[in-house]
DNA sequence: TAACCGTGGCC
DNA sequence: TGGCCAAGGTT
């Protein structure tokens, strides 16, 4: 580390020490932060906006406040607490996780990154995360915040996307052999607060005088922005076959979208075959409402119908399917795609 | 490697 | 409004 480098992070552990944000996983004043919850909230934090983590985190640490309560859930209860953050996966992960965890570590996270990037859900950037936050041993981490702050700080005009090994380089060489975790995070805080993806607030920043990006007039432009591939439409249909006051409900698949959730029986959107599903198409339904949801690679088109199953069509019900009381659909975990057609049918 | 995997907020 | 973006991982 040159004497230019050691500046950079001196200043921005001086300016964490007085501008870190107050998350409910970080600890002040000395104490040792909580493996355990630094690994919850970094699954939580993929690709999630604080904001929206941090109430989930908090249900979700009052429920299981260690890996040993955790490893005695049973799925449906995680995915349950889950419904409406999305990336489902990370649930089942998580809760695979914890067995390892509880098997092999003695509820203990593992602390070498070799260790944790054996869990399901932990890649390289997690795995440095809580080497250096969890543990505050030295590691390089490389999340959507660094690679920002990273490339404007030396420079780097590629678009972040096609330049990790030039990142991680230099992340290197910025990265201090202590306070690592603290260091980690006032990167992340910085790329979060001041250094953001557009008109970044240069007058408030700690490194100012050693951005090479600024220095150039070119903070506005680095890192180049990717031209994204165009989203496909889709089109799907739902139904909310009612009986009464009970709706016909049923568990999905356990792979591919919203895997494991439940939902209301719909087809033609999702890619999947579910021989369960086939009944539908003999129902005598009539088209309510529709609904337009955005998916990360799609946006779907959901036309949803209505059905009036009658009671002497008592047929016996797929694996998984239930009728579920209309009053009390809140002990079920349904994505935020179902939630809102499920809010339209009972609002209209 | 590029597609897949959710959702909410911002401008 | 719609595209962008957020403490990415898996296949």
């Amino acid at each position: 580390m040159t004497k230019n480098q050691k500046i950079i992070s001196d200043k921005l552990l001086k300016w964490y020490d007085h501008n870190a944000r107050l998350l409910p996983w970080r600890l002040f004043g000395g104490s040792k932060p909580d493996p355990y919850k630094i690994w919850i909230s970094e699954i939580m934090l993929q690709q999630t906006t604080v904001q929206t983590v941090i109430p989930y985190f908090k249900l979700f640490i009052q429920k299981w406040p260690t890996v040993d309560q955790l490893c005695k859930s049973d799925l449906s209860e995680v995915l349950h607490l889950w419904s409406g953050l999305g990336y489902y996966s990370r649930a089942r992960n998580l809760h695979l996780s914890s067995f390892l965890i509880n098997s092999k570590y003695n509820n203990s996270l593992p602390s070498t990154e070799s260790e944790l990037l054996k869990l399901p859900g932990i890649g390289s950037y997690t795995a440095a995360a809580i080497m250096a936050i969890a543990f505050n041993k030295r590691a390089v981490v490389v999340d959507g915040n660094i690679k920002r702050v990273v490339s404007r700080l030396f420079s780097l005009e590629k678009p972040v996307k096609e330049n990790y090994r030039e990142i991680w380089d230099f992340t290197n060489l910025i990265t201090p052999n202590i306070r690592v975790g603290d260091f980690v995070q006032s990167l992340m805080d910085l790329g979060s607060e001041i250094c953001t993806p557009s008109r970044p607030k240069c007058y408030q920043c700690p490194v100012i005088n050693n951005c090479q990006a600024k220095t150039n007039k070119k903070e506005n432009f680095i890192p180049l922005k990717k031209r994204k591939l165009e989203k496909n439409f889709r089109n799907g249909a739902s139904f909310f076959i009612r009986k009464g006051q009970k709706v016909l409900i049923y568990k999905r698949l356990d792979r591919g979208l919203l895997a494991s959730l439940d939902a209301l029986p719909s087809i033609g959107w999702d890619n999947q075959v579910d021989q369960r599903l086939e009944f539908i198409k003999k129902l005598e339904k009539k088209k309510i409402s529709r609904i337009k949801h955005e998916f990360t690679h799609f946006t779907l088109n959901m036309d949803i119908y209505l059905v009036e199953y009658l009671e002497n069509e008592n047929s016996k019900l797929p694996k998984d399917f239930i009728w579920a009381d209309i009053n009390n659909l809140k002990k079920f975990s349904f994505p935020t795609l179902m939630q809102k057609i499920l809010k339209k049918i009972i609002n209209d």
